[in-house]
DNA sequence: TCTGGATGAGAAAACGGTTTCTCGGGAGGG
DNA sequence: CCCTCCCGAGAAACCGTTTTCTCATCCAGA
């Protein structure tokens, strides 16, 4: 089993099997014509030998490497593992592993993984970044090998996935609704980001047009500002706010507390982006929109490998659906157990 | 420049430049023998043609696939990130790409992949986990190729790198002592963890063989909770904590303020992981041990190179040192500027 | 003028598989 | 009984490089 200087190459196998190489590589393949017995020899004394292809002697004259590559500015990783993570999974059972290459914003660096990538014959690239309205610093529009975005600007052409916002958003809306919220606002980043404008005009929408869109940057900060903000101001309070990220609800609803204001019987907030390590650790945990990429992860190794296997797909952009998920930030129907974790001590 | 059809090949190369394959081979790989003239001329047409030499082909001959694979069940990202970004930045100068396999902590899965990196001929593999203490669910003891351990427990006469636990907890005890804290409490994570019980020995080293170690589980709650503990006890309270982890850390700030017990004023706070999201989050942001993580990474790469190229590396454990990040939860020299950050926002 | 070493360059083998081509033999049909 | 066809299996070509070997040629020295 795997000795340790050189590895069992086909040659060995074939050797003990009593018959050639080629018939070795066609037992092994399942193709080409032979008996049964021949072929079950084969495949018994690869067994036994531990054989195991070596890929880039395979990949050279099949022209694939079961290699794709990973293109990504978020350096962070936030945006990128989940997707990565998806992207894995769709892919490992065929054998594909996956090049992961952080290229920050630097045009240069891109340009150095992605002919690193080409150079070992990769059978697909897929790009990702933080933000799906701006571009990789390196352009991938006329490579020898098929390209999906995922979550970043794809070129003219090209097959793209995204989350669908809007829909994101209007759940989370109706959601508020349903519990019978009256005065929603929308608390969310800069105006600059196509995914701003989108999840906004969702909102307004899911509203009949109404409603109140504060933008600030995506930060604790600014959801405590914002609250500020809309407790200093005039008029009605709100009884529930839609945050645009995760973090702003974080804050939003540390702000709330700060002021006496209780989540979720007074007001009910709503993050955005599931990101666990923020929704789930605020005080309640916060219901928030969860962008499925995973899912979007999945999807795009999928496509990559239907590009690459020579299928043809659509191009265009693809929106997947986002999902919602129920914490303790908008009461409800489920029990509001506000339980503080077992936590336990010991003094030592 | 890249024509769409089949890529170039040195053939092609050899062919407009007038000379054998062999020689135009030797031309761009600075070897053999030939005039200066055919090097120049072999160059010329290579640049013309964009030539870029298949790494399958000549990873076939070399047997280097100029390629390595990282191995983590660190889902999350938070310690791999950064370590797979050290490493990338130590390999991609050399040519070398990263292929990432998230196993979770699934032996099949692991299995799968390790399989897949194998038969891919990988130069070399970094198993990198969450937890310093314990092993992948895989066995890498007996592999054809060298295997380095980053941040994750190696086998009998590895090479494993970690940082230096003991001497990043004791630089925050120093640093609070500098700065006149008397009543230095710490409060760190599950007394399993085997970084847990060393961060504390550090800590109470460096007072002299007093403190108090709280140990709870790392997150949030058990910030606030030990706060609770703290204030609720009798005696003298702390006028500093020191926390294992800055989700605890910043519990523990949070308590604070809720109790109107000020930060930096009445209480000095350290964590430790330097995890910006979340030390620089705290109000106010939190001063923190980083682990170096990347310089981690970095050494892991220039390591397993080493031994893929076949040169001795002295096996064992090697701690390389964290580095204490100061922010304002300490006060000090630095001016204390609790500033809320440029928020702005805009009605619409 | 002859010999011998150095030099430039190409032919060919190798890497480890897959795939096409070839070939001998057995079965079946005329 | 002979011819054909099909089947099983091996020989050889191929993928795109690198590397070793071989071989002219040239120049220096005797």
């Amino acid at each position: 089993m795997s000795a340790g200087g050189g590895r069992v190459r086909i040659y060995d196998v074939a050797h003990l099997a009593g018959v050639s190489v080629a018939t070795a590589s066609k037992a092994l393949n399942d193709t080409g014509r032979m008996t049964d017995e021949t072929r079950a020899k084969v495949k018994v004394a690869a067994a036994e030998l531990g054989f195991r292809p070596n890929a880039m002697a395979r990949g050279l004259i099949q022209r694939r490497s079961f290699t794709i590559g990973l293109l990504t500015n978020d350096s962070y990783g936030r945006f990128t593992l989940p997707v990565m993570a998806g992207i894995s999974e769709a892919l490992v059972d065929q054998g594909v592993s996956v090049f992961l290459c952080g290229i920050e914003d630097d045009p240069a660096l891109g340009k150095l993984h992605l002919d690193a990538m080409l150079d070992k014959q990769v059978d697909g690239i897929i790009a990702s970044g933080k933000r799906v309205d701006r571009r990789l610093p390196v352009d991938l529009s006329n490579l020898p090998v098929p390209v999906v975005y995922a979550f970043t600007e794809g070129h003219e052409g090209s097959v793209t996935l995204v989350s669908d916002d809007a829909q994101g958003s209007a759940e989370a809306v109706e959601h508020l609704k349903r519990l019978g919220r009256k005065r929603i606002v929308h608390v969310t980043g800069p105006e600059t980001f196509a995914s701003v404008r989108e999840r906004a005009a969702a909102y307004r929408n899911a509203l009949g047009g109404e409603g109140i869109v504060l933008h600030g940057e995506w930060s604790e900060h600014w959801g405590h500002a914002a609250v500020d903000l809309l407790w200093t101001a005039e008029g009605a309070r709100p009884d529930a706010i839609f945050c645009g990220n995760d973090q702003i609800g974080r804050g939003v609803v540390d702000a709330l507390r700060e002021r006496g204001v209780s989540v979720p019987e007074d007001v009910a907030v709503v993050g955005f982006d599931n990101w666990d390590i923020v929704a789930s650790q605020t005080r309640p945990p916060m219901t928030s929109v969860d962008m499925n990429l995973k899912a979007i992860g999945r999807e795009a190794g999928r496509l990559v490998l239907e590009l690459a296997e020579g299928r043809a797909v659509e191009p265009g952009i693809r929106k997947l659906p986002c999902r919602l998920v129920i914490r303790q930030s908008c009461g409800g129907n489920a029990a509001v157990t506000h339980r503080r974790g077992g936590v336990e001590a010991t003094v030592d």
